[in-house]
DNA sequence: CCCCTTCTCGTATGGCCTACGGAAACTATC
DNA sequence: GATAGTTTCCGTAGGCCATACGAGAAGGGG
């Protein structure tokens, strides 16, 4: 089942992202502390690309870390908020160029940027997918995702409504495409099979089940080898989105 | 988390599918059963568009049926394949026409009437989000989503090895919309909150963390109203898609 | 040496999936 | 009507999970 991220105290986790410490005032000190956020994080972090988010339980990143279960609970209000911080985490690792930094001159290339590092992102976490970003953590790592986007699109000449939907729709895609991977890989971790294996050992099976009639364009396209020699779907439909966007474009400019 | 579908035996969950009962040739008989696999899958879907899929356990779907706990598993062989007829089931419910069955003439007519049945059963079966779809059952609701979207595509004249892709390209993006409401719909449930709620809570803290600095192109956009004014992402996203894919095509139709 | 503050973490509760195996319910046969 | 054969029903038990609560430990400042 998905994590729903988004569930949790601006309050808490607002000062917890952006790691600001509490003033801190008078100091009274107490009993020092054995941990930092950033370690816990980084121990969930490197548990769950391990072993998956599910297995990223308090119990187990405690151990991993030498402390009680129970330790967690000072840096971190609640499971919710830990996985709060290992997203954002994980997105701002991403090092996209801020404003001012070196990047491609063409707006397309800037996408691809986008595209390589997020897929890149979902590979080394995979955990990722499984984490629902429609509320997602507001800390560095997203709001350095959607300026980068955002930059890459405000240039094209599409009126200003369409700025916002069109960067939404590349991250969409962007994201879907990255999420199947995610999944694939997860999957091929957790039964020691390839998503081709996979449907291998189905098409035996194939002939028992399939009926021809009820699938003349699936049968078709089989029949004349379309299934074999695809093009990869992710690459191809990035491409003619970015397509699609830029006719959008071009059609507001002087001709 | 998210729920893997795919790691399912494919000898036991085929027949199951496809609603093959054993020959049962000899017919023995033996205590007549008190429910069905649909009644089954029936009760499991109805508590999950209820209350979620977390919550549509084993044991709640068996107390919803009036029997112990252990009987469903006279039904199907694990929670795991529940979920897979369950989603199957749903991904049928959608009933997309088949071969021969009217349809609207234009292609992205027929492109919407996939994207509104599939946004319309993510609204009504929210948890479906929470399944991957890398791995999906092979049963009659998979396949005819693949045999219509195919059909829709197969005619604008693409080459052979970019038909697929282009059909996966709007499966994609028609999936990532719906499955972005369905985890919205399950947030607002769950925290009785909406997502411009939410948004508007952050928003008060938004200038103790926001360095304008930083993002220059959202200061920019939204100080012109870029965000309030908002296109419709999805709608504008998958516009342009297919124009991006009709381009493509007509690139290889004679001029 | 004591107080104050902070951090540490054992225990306990209520849930989850499902392996196992005995009891129950039906038909067919004698 | 008894018995055998077959299938379905389901209680128990074990090993996971998050976290509320509160007692005790470990520092600094006086």
């Amino acid at each position: 089942m998905t994590e729903f991220s988004g569930r949790t105290d601006p309050e808490r986790i607002l000062p917890l992202l952006w790691r600001h410490r509490a003033p801190a005032a008078g100091r009274p000190t107490g009993r020092p502390p054995k941990l930092t956020v950033d370690a816990v994080v980084a121990a969930a972090v490197a548990l769950a690309d391990a072993d998956g988010l599910a297995a990223t339980s308090m119990a187990k990143v405690a151990a991993r870390l030498g402390v009680g279960t129970m330790t967690l609970y000072t840096y971190v209000p609640s499971r919710a908020e830990l996985v709060d911080l290992m997203v954002d985490d994980v997105l701002a690792g991403r090092a996209l160029p801020g404003p001012g930094d070196p990047r491609p001159e063409n707006w397309r290339d800037q996408v691809g940027v986008y595209a390589d590092r997020t897929r890149a992102m979902y590979r080394a976490h995979p955990w990722l997918s499984q984490v629902t970003l429609v509320r997602p953590p507001i800390g560095p790592g997203m709001l350095a995702e959607r300026e980068y986007v955002l930059s890459t699109v405000s240039g094209l000449g599409l009126p200003l409504h369409r700025i916002n939907p069109a960067a939404l729709a590349i991250t969409a895609f962007v994201t879907a495409g990255a999420r199947q991977e995610a999944d694939s890989a997860q999957l091929r971790r957790a039964t020691g099979q390839s998503d081709d294996d996979w449907w291998l050992q189905r098409m035996q099976l194939w002939e028992d089940w399939f009926d021809v009639e009820r699938h003349p364009a699936m049968t078709e396209l089989w029949n004349a080898g379309g299934f074999h020699e695809s093009e990869d779907a992710f690459g191809y439909g990035l491409a003619v989105l970015l397509d699609g966007i830029a006719a959008d474009a071009a059609g507001f400019s002087p001709a």
